[in-house]
This record gives C-alpha cells, structure tokens and sequence, in this order.
DNA sequence: CGCGGATTTGAACTGAATCAATCGACGTGG
DNA sequence: CCACGTCGATTGATTCAGTTCAAATCCGCG
C-alpha cells in the first residue's frame, strides 16, 4: 500500500515493448535519446498510490504494463473510478498545479517515468511530442464521453457487459506491437479482470452486490465463463457487445 | 430545426466579446489576422444541429454567445447529453475523420466558425494556437470526469442541485472578459436555464418528471425560486453547493 | 379563445441499494 | 497439519429512490 515503487535503472527505449504505440513514438531518435534520458522505469504493486489527489504532479509516466485506475472520492467516502490507463497510455494531467484525481495501481504496474518540469520542458520544446499527447487526450476526452453515456442510461446487465467488453478489447490490444489497430474482438477472448468487484462497481456507479449479481447472471446464461481466479472466458464476444449495447434483451 | 444557420460577413477579432478568453487569444497580431481570415461569424436558432453524429466535421467554432449540448444516443433511443458548450469555448473534434458526437443548439447560438482543412493546417503551422486548443481539451477532460462522478454516484436531488451550480457558475464568468477567473459565486445568483427538462434530464441521467420534482423540492425548500419562463434565481450559491455534494442533508 | 408543447403532479411499479448471512481462498500461527 | 482469521465474493430478503404510466396544469401564440 506504501508509495515506495521500486525503482529500476534508465530504460532501453530501443527495446521498449510499447515503443512504436506510446507518445514517445512521436520523437525522432535524436529526440527519443533525450526523453529516454529523463526516463526512468518504476515497478508499482497492485495498491500503490501512483500520484495523490490535490497533490502537485511529480512525475508523468507511459504504462508499460499492468492497469492503473483514476478515482474521484467524495468527503462522504463516495467513490467513481473515471478513468483506466491501460498500456500504452500515459498518465499524469500536464500544465496543471495540481492532479485532479487519485491514481492508483490496480494491478502491478510497470511505468516509465519522467520528472515534472523536465518533460513539460520536452513539451514546450518538441511541438511533435506535444501533438502526440494532444491526440492521446483527445481519445481520452471521447472515451470519458463515451463512458458518460454508460454511467448515465444503461441498466446493470448493460453495464457490467460494456465494462466485460472494454477489458476484453483492451486486453486483447496489449499484444500487438504497432498502432491503436481497430480490430475489435469478435470470437473468442480469454482475460483476467483488472479489478476487484468493488473497483468494478466504482467504475460502474452501481453497488459490488449488483456487479456480483450481474455476473452471475452472465454466467448462468452461458455469455461469460468465470474460470479460477479472476480469470474470465467470452465464448463469443459479439454476445457480450449486443448485451452491453442493449440491442438483445433476456435469453433464459 | 433545419440546418441552415445564418451567415453573417467576416468577423472584426479586435472588439470580439470572446477575443481574449478563447483560442484565438493565444495569438500576436499577426496570426490572429490570418486567423480572422478564415473565421466567420454565424448564428443558429435553438434546435439546429450544428455537427452531425458519425459525419466528417466541416467546421471548427468558437462560441460567443448561447449554449451548445453535445449528446450520445444509442439505437435504442435513449440519449445522454456528454458536454455543454458555453462561451468562450471551443466545438469540434481536431484530427477525427467523424464527429464522436452530435452537436445541437440549446439556445439560440452566435458562433465563429472555421473551415476544417484551413484550421487543421493553422494548427499545424501554429504551435501556440495548438497549445491554446491542447489546455482547452485538458479542462474538458477534467470536466467530463468530474460529471462522471455526479452521473455514477449522486442522487437525483443531487444531480440536480450539482446542474444548477454549473449554470451559476458559467454564466457568471460569461461577463468577465479576460481570464477563467476562479471566482465562484457564492452570494445570490440569478440566470435563465439554457435547457429544457427533456434536456436537463438527459445530461443528468434521469427523466423529466425526476428533474422536475427535484427542481419543486427546492423551490419549496426556497434553495431556488422558479421566475417566469426558464429563469431561476438562488438566494444562496453556497447553500447550493453544499446540496450538490450532499453535505448537507434535508431543510424540510 | 383554443390549440399544442412543456411542465407539474399523482399513483403504482421495479431495478438496484441496503441489510444480512454464508462461502471460499489464502496466509499465519499454534 | 489443521484451526483460525481475514478479505473478497456470492446469495438471499427487504426496502426505497427513481421510473413508468396517467392525468392535470401552465403558458406562449396564432
């Protein structure tokens, strides 16, 4: 639970698996020599704290692995996640005095790091790198979008089917080695769950009774297996799409 | 409803009401004529649909006046208003071959409006105008996660007290000529709605005659008076607030 | 004056929350 | 090696906030 990430030596970009996928993509090698110097990689555990909530910004970070939440919290103990970070994404809210949000390490996490001020320096100097990020924000701008439209209208079925959805399409995507490839998953799909229940009802807006029920009810209708563990098995994809958009009602 | 705005002639960016506070503010003398050159100014009337769902944007804007809802619907036909966009904000998606979403007029519109292409390619050639748009997109972000909390865990009463806030807040600042200026009403506060219940319900996650109960519920509690036609009037900003964020509990 | 859309209000219903109990996996210590 | 405690997950019973269905009421406008 401590914030004490154990800290690695400078990272070889060369090799990076997410190399091609992350903004550092952007950059030319000269420039790419400069930003892996200012480049660290950390390894967080499932529970770290990875940046605190109202607290300056310290370090911005590309995902290498693993899956880092991003929680709203109330005075009351309410709780939202409003965001996952995935790789190859980038974590952190640049030109800001402070975070908006909590983010904290899901799963274990492996991230590349930069210092505050010396990448917002790389931002101002390298307008590519800049553009970069503004293209991941802009994608992250339609998904939270995309995700108000699940918080506010769907049904628990509906919802815990979109959340089953975009894990198996985010996961799925982890493997390849190039481009934001379009290529949903339509078969079968074997993952684990990034979350625990009451992350999944955190992301949800629902209760961890409900998500619990719901999955169950998935499971009962043949739409999901739950295999040891959190792992899960989507015999057919396309099922769980039509259920988390609501266009197929009950089938027993 | 049609989509057929006014077109009014080019537009003079020196006595512009917004010419400081939006995107183009980030621009010397200079780049700001070239800009004018391609901004024209235009009006909607309530209704009209400004940028189609799924179809290439043909335009850029930004808002001078009125209120633009930015809204997801399903095929099912159930809606869910994503964004609001006030003066001196910015509309359209940069670097998308389509709209993620619809863009409708809430109230009657004056916008500044720009050819795709030729602003893509001022973005391109302008790094502080992209910049400009980059923070622009970075403060949306937050907002829309900020809703998402109030979509995944408010209550109706809530919810509605959390719409009203927003309104206070934003037509307050649409006065003031420089700067988001921090300052949060927290006195009295009197505005007219820029949405209807149907409206007000969608962006809110719930249906006219929850928004409309809850809106009495206040009224009889004198947190708002309802006046003639959209407008209301809050005695006491704070007093909402706290209503927003559920601190406080019932005043009978 | 009367029509039509928007809004309010009422009554009944229901999906998800709440309250409560049990289960299962895992790690620790006797 | 097994009993125990903890934490996450499941399942059941009950409650309640918000929806749904239905009916007034209000209001701008020709």
């Amino acid at each position: 639970m401590a914030h004490d990430p154990i800290h690695l030596g400078r990272n070889n970009c060369a090799t990076c698996a997410i190399r091609h996928r992350a903004v550092c993509g952007a950059l030319a090698d000269e420039e790419l020599k400069e930003l892996g110097a200012i480049g660290r990689m950390r390894q967080f555990k499932a529970g770290d704290i990875i940046l605190a909530d109202e607290e300056p910004t310290t370090f911005f970070a590309n995902i290498v692995s693993g899956v880092i939440k991003l929680e709203k919290t109330s005075a009351d103990g309410r709780q939202q996640i409003v965001g996952l970070v995935f790789p190859p994404d980038f974590l952190g809210r640049a030109f800001a005095k402070s975070n908006p949000y909590f983010a904290q390490a899901a799963t274990d996490v492996e991230a590349c790091t930069y210092p505050h001020t010396a990448f917002e320096n790389m931002l101002k100097k390298h307008s590519g790198l800049e553009h970069r990020l503004f293209e991941n924000t802009l994608n992250e701008l339609d998904a939270a979008r995309e995700w108000m439209f699940v918080l506010g209208r769907k049904s628990a079925q509906e919802k815990v089917a979109s959340f089953l959805h975009l894990i198996a399409k985010r996961q799925s995507m982890v493997g390849c080695s190039h481009g934001h490839a379009e290529n949903e998953p339509s078969g079968a799909s074997r993952f684990d769950l990034p979350l625990t229940r009451a992350d999944i009802a955190d992301f949800l807006g629902l209760t961890i009774e409900t998500v619990s029920r719901q999955l169950s009810n998935l499971k009962r209708q043949g739409t999901i297996q739950l295999l040891s563990g959190r792992e899960v098995f989507v015999p057919n994809v396309d099922r769980l799409a039509s259920l988390a958009s609501g266009d197929d009602e009950a089938v027993a």
